[in-house]
RNA sequence: GCGGCGGUCGUCUAGCCUGGUCUAGGACGCCGGCCUUCCAAGCCGGAGAUCCCGGGUUCAAAUCCCGGCCGCCGCACCA
C-alpha cells in the first residue's frame, strides 16, 4: 500500500514539479531540479510570503539581496564555521554512529568544547569509553563540516570561502547601511529571499531535505528595552496559535496547546514579542497555504537542540501523513548574539542609537599628562612614549594610572612617573546611547512549503486526483477548451486562449470528452475552466467552470477575465450575478 | 560513513529463485486517426527499455558472482 507521501511524489514527477538533480549520471543526493509547474508553484509561494511578510509591513521591512559565496571570515564570526561541525564515532560492533562530543559530555560530565578530534578520541581512550548500546569499542572519532567550501580567486588556494548556510549574515553585515537608509529608526526588518547550501551527511526524503534549497528569512531588530508591538495587539491580539513548550516538552507531553498571542507574550512564553509577532504572520501564511489552524503548531526547543545563536526557538510544524510531523520553519530569537560577534571580528560600528528621553550624566575621570614634563623626563625617546600614550583610550589610561602602586606607572612596558599624570573627573551630558539591537528571525524553507502545499491540495475522486490548491498559487491559474474538438468551437477557444495568456498562466485542454478534459484540469488543480460550447457562437458567451464545486456560470466572452480575476482574489463567482448551472452527475 | 532492502519503456509492473523462442510481456500515459452536445478510462494504428553503470562466470546473463553509483529504512544531523 503506497502511502500519500509516495502519491504526491508520484503525482508530483509524473506532472513535472520537480525531480532528481542529475538524473542521467545517475542522480546525486540532495538535490532537486523543478520542473515547468514547480517554478510556476514555488514563485508562487515566495509571492505570496513576500506579500505577508514584507509587502504588508514595507515602511519597516525592507528586502536586500545577498552573494551566497562569503569569506571564512563572516562565518568565523557567525560562529557557524566552530559549529556547524559535528565530531561523529563509529561502534566498530554495531555500526552505530553517535555524537563524539556528547558521549564525553554524557560519559565523563565535562565540556567537549573546543576540543579537536584527534582529543576527543584520546579522551575516549583514557576513560574506556564504549558504545552506548552494544558495549562494543568505538572506531576513529571523524569531523564533519556542514559547510560547503570553496575558494575566491583562482590563485588563491588561502582565500578560503563558504557557500551560506543561512541568508541571514548577509543581513547582519548590512545592518548599518540598511539602518541608515530607514532613517535609524528602530523597529526595522531587513528580509531576503536566496538560496542556501548545507552539506548535510546524508539527505534521503527526496525535497524535504536538501543540500542546496531556497530560504526566505527575515532579520528583525528592535530595542529590547522599548519592544512594546503596537501591530502584535492590532493584528494578532485575538489570534490563536497552538504552542508545544519545551518545559512540557521534557515531561513527555507532546500536545500542543492553543494560547492567544498577546497572551503569551504577556505570560513570558514567548520571549520576544516581535517573535511572537511574526510567528502570527507565519501562522496565517501557512494557512492561506491550505494548512488548517489544527495542523499546525509551534515546538519550542529544548536548550541543547538550539542553535548556537538563539536564546529561544519555535519550529513551526505542519502535521504530514509520512514523518507525522514536518519543520516548515524557524523562529529563533537571536538577541545581540550575531552583531555583537560581527562588532567583535570586523570591528564595524553595527550599533543603533536610542534617544534617551532626560540627558543622562556621565561622571568620569579623564587622565590628561603634561607633554613638556614628558620631553623633559625622556628626550629623545619622547616619541615613543606619546606613541604608546595615544594608543590607549582616555579610559583605559585612567584605569591603569588609578590601578598603579607606587610613583611610576608602567604603561606597555614604560615606566612613567606618576607626577606627568594629572586625573580629572568631569561631568558629560549625554542625550543618546548605543546599543546592540535585538533580533527576531522567522525562516522559512520554500521547498518544505511546497511540499505542504502538494500534500495539503492532494484529493481523490473515485481514483481521480484533485489538487485543490488555494487559488493564490495554483501554477495554472485558468483552462480553455472547446466542448467538442470541432468549428466554430475550436476558434473561439483559441481566440479566448490567446487574450487570457495575456493575463495568466493558462492552459488550452485537449482530449477525448469534455470530462477528461476537465478531469485533466482538475489533476493539474486550475480553479477555473471556460468551456466554449454550442450556444457559444450565436450568444457570444461560454461557461466558467470551478474547480472545487464543479458548478459552471455563464458569461459574456468579453466579461471573462474580469470574472476570472475576481473569482483568484477570492469573490465567490457564483454571487456575481451570472446564470448558474448545477453540475451534472457523472455517468455510471 | 556503516548495516539491511531495492534499481526492468515517461509511470507502475511481469520475468530473476530454477540462466536459453525475452530481437523483454502488460497496464496507464504519450503521438496519429475515428467517435463524442458538459464531467476521465469506446474503436483503429503508432512511437517508446542497449533490463542503473562497470567487470567476471558461461556456448549463452534482465536472471548467477564481484565492484561502483543511486534510492528507501535504521544510527547521527536537519528549514
Amino acid at each position: 500500500m503506497s502511502s500519500k507521501f509516495d502519491k504526491i511524489i508520484d503525482y508530483a514527477v509524473r506532472k513535472g514539479f520537480f525531480w532528481q538533480s542529475y538524473e542521467i549520471y545517475g542522480g546525486q543526493a540532495g538535490f532537486y531540479d523543478l520542473g515547468s509547474l514547480g517554478v510556476l508553484l514555488k514563485s508562487n509561494i515566495i509571492e505570496l510570503w513576500r506579500e505577508f511578510f514584507v509587502k504588508q509591513h514595507q515602511e519597516f521591512v525592507v528586502e536586500i539581496e545577498t552573494p551566497i559565496i562569503a569569506p571564512a571570515i563572516v562565518f568565523k564570526a557567525s560562529g557557524h564555521e566552530e559549529n556547524f561541525t559535528d565530531y561523529a564515532v563509529e561502534c566498530l560492533q554495531c555500526h552505530r554512529t553517535f555524537r563524539a562530543d556528547h558521549l564525553v559530555e554524557e560519559r565523563l560530565g565535562i565540556s567537549a568544547e573546543g576540543l579537536k578530534a584527534e582529543q576527543i578520541e584520546e579522551v575516549i581512550r583514557k576513560n574506556d569509553i564504549r558504545c552506548p548500546v552494544c558495549g562494543g569499542p568505538l572506531g576513529n572519532v571523524y569531523r564533519f563540516l556542514l559547510l560547503f567550501q570553496t575558494y575566491i580567486g583562482p590563485y588563491s588556494p588561502s582565500n578560503l570561502a563558504y557557500l551560506r548556510p543561512e541568508a541571514a549574515q548577509g543581513m547582519f553585515i548590512n545592518f548599518k547601511r540598511v539602518y541608515e537608509l530607514m532613517k535609524r529608526r528602530l523597529p526595522f526588518g531587513i528580509a531576503q529571499i536566496g538560496k542556501v547550501a548545507r552539506n548535510e551527511i546524508s539527505p534521503r526524503q527526496g525535497l524535504i531535505r536538501l543540500r542546496e534549497f531556497t530560504i526566505m528569512e527575515i532579520e528583525f531588530f528592535y530595542d529590547e528595552s522599548n519592544p512594546t508591538c503596537d501591530l502584535l495587539y492590532e493584528n494578532c491580539s485575538d489570534e490563536y496559535i497552538n504552542i508545544l513548550r519545551a518545559e512540557d516538552r521534557a515531561k513527555g507531553i507532546d500536545k500542543p496547546l492553543p494560547i492567544s498571542v498577546s497572551e503569551a507574550v504577556d505570560e513570558k512564553i514567548i520571549l520576544s514579542p516581535w517573535l511572537a509577532y511574526w510567528m502570527c504572520i507565519a501562522k496565517k501564511f501557512v494557512n492561506a497555504l491550505g494548512v488548517p489552524n489544527n495542523k499546525t503548531y509551534f515546538e519550542e526547543k529544548l536548550p541543547s537542540e538550539r542553535a548556537h545563536y538563539s536564546k529561544q526557538t519555535f519550529d513551526q510544524i505542519v502535521i504530514v501523513e509520512r514523518w507525522g510531523k514536518l519543520e516548515v520553519s524557524g523562529h529563533a530569537y537571536r538577541h545581540t548574539y550575531d552583531l555583537e560577534r560581527h562588532i567583535e571580528f570586523s570591528r564595524a560600528d553595527l550599533y543603533a542609537i536610542r534617544q534617551l528621553k532626560a540627558p543622562k550624566i556621565i561622571r568620569r575621570s579623564v587622565v590628561k599628562y603634561d607633554k613638556n614634563a614628558v620631553i623633559s623626563f625622556f628626550g629623545t625617546k619622547a616619541p615613543q612614549v606619546f606613541k604608546v600614550l595615544a594608543s590607549l583610550s582616555s579610559e583605559a589610561l585612567a584605569k591603569i594610572v588609578a590601578e598603579s602602586k607606587g610613583d611610576g606607572v608602567v604603561v606597555e612596558g614604560i615606566e612613567i612617573p606618576k607626577t606627568i599624570f594629572r586625573v580629572e573627573d568631569v561631568e558629560e551630558k549625554v542625550w543618546v546611547e548605543k546599543i546592540i539591537p535585538h533580533v527576531a528571525e522567522p525562516s522559512f524553507g520554500a521547498e518544505r512549503l511546497l511540499y505542504i502545499v502538494l500534500e495539503y491540495a492532494y484529493s481523490e475522486d473515485g481514483g481521480k486526483v484533485i489538487m485543490k490548491f488555494p487559488k493564490r498559487v495554483a501554477p495554472i491559474k485558468v483552462g480553455v477548451t472547446p466542448l467538442v474538438d470541432r468549428e466554430p468551437l475550436e476558434g473561439i477557444a483559441h481566440r479566448l486562449f490567446k487574450e487570457l495568456k495575456r493575463h495568466y498562466y493558462a492552459m488550452y485542454l485537449e482530449g477525448d470528452s469534455i470530462g477528461k478534459k476537465y478531469a485533466q484540469a482538475d489533476e493539474l488543480g486550475i480553479p477555473f475552466v471556460v468551456t466554449v460550447d454550442y450556444e457559444s457562437p450565436s450568444k457570444g458567451d461560454v461557461t466558467i467552470r470551478d474547480r472545487d464545486t464543479k458548478k459552471q456560470i455563464r458569461v459574456p466572452i468579453d466579461g471573462v477575465v474580469k470574472v476570472i480575476d475576481a473569482g483568484l482574489k477570492g469573490v465567490d463567482i457564483f454571487s456575481l450575478g451570472y446564470p448558474i448551472i448545477e453540475r451534472v452527475e457523472d455517468k455510471e
